[in-house]
DNA sequence: GTCGTGACAGTAG
DNA sequence: ACTACTGCCACGA
């Protein structure tokens, strides 16, 4: 079960984003709503404090972005984890010109959902 | 019980 | 593509 009754709003967050298998994403939106709340900003919140026990790049923004100040950090997972992403400049490899922070998960493939168990 | 803050969401320009 | 504003909820002081 992915929301025992009476755990806080913190374990129930963290419960629910452990439960994201590699390779799939979920938005701070839907993770708030999986547990019952609109809280998606709540959601931040504990990632930004308990989010070290938990793999918070596998939880990204409506938009498909990653975590503000964590974009290459979640880059470095997403990769390693063969996370489908997209990208404004058509190729990733480009990356000494600038390092290209245009990109985004393709929530169309990535996006997940807990299983009601 | 009120205020401020935040790893957000959605819409508008 | 970008910034700006508002609305939402949860938590600490």
């Amino acid at each position: 079960m992915a929301a025992a009754p009476g755990a806080d709003f913190v374990s129930r967050v963290l419960d629910v984003v452990a439960d994201i298998p590699a390779g799939h994403v979920m938005t701070y939106g839907d993770v708030a709503a999986a547990i019952g709340s609109r809280a998606a900003r709540g959601v931040g919140q504990v990632m930004a404090y308990y989010g070290s026990d938990v793999p918070w790049w596998r939880v990204v923004r409506a938009s498909g972005h990653p975590a503000s100040g964590h974009e290459t950090a979640a880059l470095e997972h997403f990769r390693a984890e063969a996370t489908p992403l997209l990208w404004s400049r058509g190729a990733p490899s480009a990356h000494a010109d600038g390092v290209p922070t245009t990109f985004r998960v393709d929530l169309e493939r990535a996006r997940w959902s807990p299983t009601p168990s």
